[in-house]
DNA sequence: TATGAATGAGGTTTCATTCAT
DNA sequence: GATGAATGAAACCTCATTCAT
């Protein structure tokens, strides 16, 4: 009675993080097997086909980096410090596992992602839109619309990763020029 | 003759904008020639192939995208006045170009994008480069990697734009509301 | 060289007919479009899928079989005639087409078989049955279900063109050996 | 031990019974073990691979026919009460055991059954052969091949079967009747 | 030059069979 | 022996590209 192994499941997973990093979206199902160092066919005992394959994969990455980013979350600190802490953790999570990264963003263009995958890859962020929605109420943010919080931590951090990612010596210094650069943008003025 | 071919060779670009837009750099070159109301062969005499027919695509939307932020440019307002006329048409043309805004987005992340393509798209953008170097100079901005200007533009812009695509009644609002974000972002403080 | 495609869609169906009367629907497509001397692709053409094919393939047997069995039917002469006529030349279709013979009991047990296939390779055979409905008014038949004499023909059908198959020397002989026992069978004793 | 095998094979033999009568001989050896209950490996321990496991099938089918339709054979009765009495068997067999019926025919299609099956399915109806035989030397019958004989019984039980399946109120009328049309089929006229 | 039918390489997926447990 | 996960050959099908018209 061999179970099907997590293991191996988890082998797919990782590999397809990798090809579909470099190849995008369209990375081959024998190539994601090979690089899983796996059957072709092993593919489609751990996952239906190609499409929940990357859904799957979707949803892995996302709750992955929303765990990163609450993990020690400073509940009693202030929200500048909250906040910091979430970005220092997303750039962290972004520069250390490059291929996570670059795959979550090819599958969050592609057209076969279900609008399912995407409420589900969102739920984890909860605590930090909760975050955003407090500091908006104490008056501390800019007088915009909740959702461009969160788009700008995204956009702002994926270009500091890039920064990062290129210039490792200057790692602290960046990320914190970035974290600079963000708050300029949303919090309120004076 | 050579004009109608001009045209031809427009459509096919036209056409691949909306169908790479919608799905992705998948899209086959059967839907392309079809919504260019062209016959499949004829992708292939004016384009090399697919390969191609992406390239030119990028630069060609990446050109009119400089076009469209360089029109009218003020040269001799202040640094923040000739950013905040860069970011206007910058938000104003990805709302109203949407499809070439998506299809960019979707080729930039292509694996099959060269090089030379990438330069050739950056290139056109050597003024707002310049801008941008001069303010540095001027001590405008912050002390930050000069990328990382552009870089802001670009993923607010993008972040303004979706959010301006929902809410269109609120759209000067919201571009400005953007550009303070993007200035506070980038401008040395106080 | 390119054929005329009428003339390569019947090659397909052709080919078609022949791989399936030896293997069964279990044919592959890429035997059928070998044995069409047409490329694998081009199947694909012509036809939705496997399943469309096998589907048009037994509506044009089907049909081809109600236009023999139907070509110069005599309308005047009698019952027995008449029956004769359509018995001989059913037969007679068998033995010289015996691939779509073959092909056409291998779909008809096919579970891809649609209902409206069915319905379809029904139709044609309208006239025959009409041929039967009149001859049981005339009480010449047996008083048994009408389906039975349908079902009558075709299976001492079937057995006599093994026969035949076998004995082409004695094809008219047990040809008409056959429907002396067809007669016995559907006709109403005394 | 021995017991518990042998209820297996039993398991698994009747399995595919059901499921190619319902699917054809292309049901997998995956549908099969889970309609039997059993694990997918296991069906290879019983039979060495998928074409043996039909062959073995269509003969032990053929066997549980002939024995059904010799029991309680009445050696004494005339030649026409003998065959009446298989004929009924026949029929009855078809009727209560529709799967096997079916599983049998789809079997005698298939291009993977052996010369040998086919050789061995026949062996059990000697007798009934033998019985054709005599009455064929005392000019009961009609003056046709010998195999015509086997054939109409099976074509007009088929037929009858089917008509039984949708009328099971009129079992005995319809089996009677064709009855009637067998033996009007093949007895020698006067 | 424009076309779209033809093509086969290559992609996704299925499935009979093996084999480690 | 029983199991079912693992496998890869082979099936079906797609699609970029060619080429005859």
């Amino acid at each position: 009675m061999k179970l099907k192994s997590e293991e191996r499941r988890n082998a797919i997973l990782s590999a397809a993080t990798e090809v579909v990093a470099e190849r995008g979206v369209g990375a081959t199902t024998a190539a994601i097997a090979a690089a899983a160092a796996v059957g072709e066919g092993s593919l489609f005992t751990y996952f239906k086909n190609k499409d929940e394959l990357l859904n799957l994969l979707y949803r892995e990455i996302k709750l992955d980096l929303a765990n990163a980013m609450m993990s020690g979350f400073p509940r009693r600190l202030s929200a500048r410090r909250r906040l910091e802490h979430v970005w220092n953790r997303y750039v962290t999570w972004g520069v250390e596992n490059p291929a996570q990264n670059r795959a979550l963003r090819q599958i969050e263009m592609w057209a076969g992602l279900t609008d399912e995958s995407r409420a589900a890859g969102t739920a984890p962020f909860l605590e930090i839109r909760q975050m955003a929605d407090e500091a908006a109420e104490k008056r501390l943010l800019r007088d915009v619309p909740r959702e461009l919080i969160g788009a700008a931590v995204a956009a702002l951090g994926q270009m500091t990763m890039e920064l990062l990612g290129t210039n490792p010596d200057k790692a602290l210094e960046y990320r914190q020029a970035g974290f600079e650069m963000l708050w300029g943008a949303i919090a309120r003025k004076g």
